[in-house]
DNA sequence: CTTGACTCCGTACCATAGTACAGGGTGTAT
DNA sequence: ATACACCCTGTACTATGGTACGGAGTCAAG
């Protein structure tokens, strides 16, 4: 796609903070297709830099290398029938749907101990956050 | 604090979805603490259920054990010192914070793919998802 | 045309988060 | 009072996601 593929493994793991190791790790997972190799050495476009750092954040979000790695496919092609790429994707937008509303709850059960933290001596039960996934009746 | 402190381990895992095992794991790392023990055995309060719920969420939010039981831990009582948990309290909100941003960036782009599916035929970048995190110039 | 930093592949090791026994003890229902 | 399902401790094994070698090959600057 871009003239410049033109980064060697340690360079791109260096721009991508993460180890040369990690690096083909990911390409024996499948998660970073497999490089031009003129020779016989990697050689990676800068693409790779964002794709890495998706890997990275989307794991401190809470999915696995597998389903980061569903997330990456998930796109338009000639392999993929569109109404199957519509229903993984609207599947995981209701998943992160409900990452968010656990987050934006979890938010606010722990502002709700900074406040009791700044007023005065409010009484506050045990530990906070406990309840915040917890229906209410 | 509650009157019946009436499960067995075997019943607190089925309530909890999770495995008998685990349980006595969660405990040796600290997650849950040393339930009474009537003779030998653990008795644990229906309190607990939720507790691990949350452990199991919290870790589906992007957390590890450790963090999870920091998050646990932020709780004013005697032992600790409010400013220490209001410091430690903030940065957990600004951390949550910004996986709501983030996940709510991978949802815009995965709307984003959805509406290519049900529109007319346009184009779009090869994986659209690879983009949502990076700034716009 | 050599030297030194970097790369190759393969295998082994590591931390985290469980999961699975073995070999024995307990509690309650009949 | 004796089954039998459940619990105990301890240790060992597993899967995931890396991390760290060893021994050899490569590239590019001087």
């Amino acid at each position: 796609m871009s003239m410049n593929e033109k980064l060697t493994i340690g360079k791109l793991a260096q721009a991508s903070d993460i180890g040369v190791e990690t690096v083909r790790f990911y390409e024996r997972k499948g998660l970073i297709e497999q490089p031009n190799k003129q020779g016989a050495f990697r050689y990676y476009s800068l693409d790779l830099i964002d794709r890495i750092k998706f890997i990275k954040r989307a794991q401190e979000l809470g999915f696995t290398l597998r389903e980061v790695k569903e997330l990456l496919e998930l796109k338009i092609n000639n392999q993929s029938k569109c109404s199957d790429v519509l229903k993984k994707t609207e599947s995981k937008i209701i998943e992160i749907d409900e990452k968010i509303n656990d987050l934006k709850k979890m938010k606010k059960s722990l502002k709700n101990l900074a406040q009791c933290c700044t007023s005065d001596d409010m009484p506050l039960s045990d530990c906070p956050i406990l309840e915040c996934f917890v229906e209410k009746k």
